[in-house]
DNA sequence: CGCAATATTGACGTTTACGTTAGCGTAATG
DNA sequence: CATTACGCTAACGTAAACGTCAATATTGCG
C-alpha cells in the first residue's frame, strides 16, 4: 500500500534515487517537501513532480529547465501577465520535444538500419564457419 | 559548396561547435580527423560521426555511451566474438531509445493537455477582463 | 536502557563536458 | 614586413549534478 506521506528513505527505494539527490532538488526548488520536526515527509504531489524530474532528465533536459517546466503543472492564482509567459514557454517546449521526438524516431530507424547490416554479416560468417 | 575536408573552423561554423568541442571529442575517441602537420582535417565521415554525436548528447546520452554507439557504424574487420558483443550493446541501446520514445510521447500528451488547462484559464480571464 | 537504523545539516570532493588563457607556429594580406 | 587570422598544445578554471564524510538528532527494538 502505498500511503500518502513518505520519508525520504521510501521515496529513495520507490524511485530509485539517492537522499542526497532529494535533498538537492530541494535546494534548487524542484521540490518542497512538508517537514515533520525537521523529517521530510513527501506527498502524492510530491511524487508527481519527481517522476516529472526524472523524467525530464532522461530527455537531456536540465534541472533549471525541468523547474520551469514543473511551474506549467503549478497553474495557481498567477497574473495575467506570468500566466501568458508560462503559457509561451510551455508551447516552446512542446514544440522542442515533437521535434525530439521526430529526430528519435529518425535515429532508431538508422539504428535499426545497421544492426540489420551487422546481423547480416552475423549470419554471413557462421554459414562460412559451419 | 561542401568540399571533402573541412578546417576546424569550417567545422565549427557548420556544426555551430567551438574548437575546443571538437579537439575534447578527439580527445576522447569519438572523431579521428585527418592531419595536415599539425592541422585537422575533417573528412565526410569526420562530419557523418559528429552529427550523430550531437544527436545523441540532444537525447541524454553520455559521450561514453555515444562513443560505444559509434562503434556500431564502424563495423571493419572485427572478430566474430566482437562483432556478436557489438550487436548486443546495439539492440539494447536499440530499445531504450524506442522506450524513450514512448515515454516522449506520453509526455508530449500530457503537456499538451496541460497547456489547454492554461488555455481555457487565459480565455475566462480574457472574458471576465472583457 | 543501549544500540542499530534512519534522519538531519554542512562542507568538501568528484565527474562530465567543456571554457578560458597562455604561449607558440604558420599563412595570407595590406 | 608587420599585423591579423587561424591553428596548435598544455594547463588551469568552471558549472551542473550529485557523492561522500562528519557530526548530530530521533526512533524503534530486544
Amino acid at each position: 500500500m502505498t500511503h500518502d506521506l513518505m520519508t525520504i528513505g521510501e521515496m529513495c527505494a520507490t524511485f530509485d534515487v539517492t537522499p542526497r539527490t532529494l535533498r538537492f532538488y530541494e535546494s534548487r526548488e524542484l521540490l518542497a517537501p512538508m517537514r515533520d520536526g525537521s523529517k521530510r515527509l513527501f506527498t502524492r504531489r510530491d511524487r508527481a513532480r519527481l517522476k516529472l524530474i526524472l523524467r525530464g532528465k532522461r530527455f537531456g533536459f536540465s534541472l533549471e529547465e525541468i523547474r520551469q517546466l514543473l511551474e506549467l503543472y503549478e497553474v495557481g492564482d498567477q497574473q495575467m501577465t506570468q500566466l501568458v509567459k508560462t503559457h509561451e514557454l510551455g508551447i516552446r517546449h512542446l514544440d522542442e520535444m515533437v521535434a525530439r521526438r521526430d529526430e528519435l524516431t529518425l535515429a532508431i530507424a538508422d539504428l535499426r538500419e545497421q544492426l540489420d547490416l551487422v546481423e547480416a554479416l552475423l549470419t554471413d560468417r557462421q554459414k562460412v564457419a559451419g
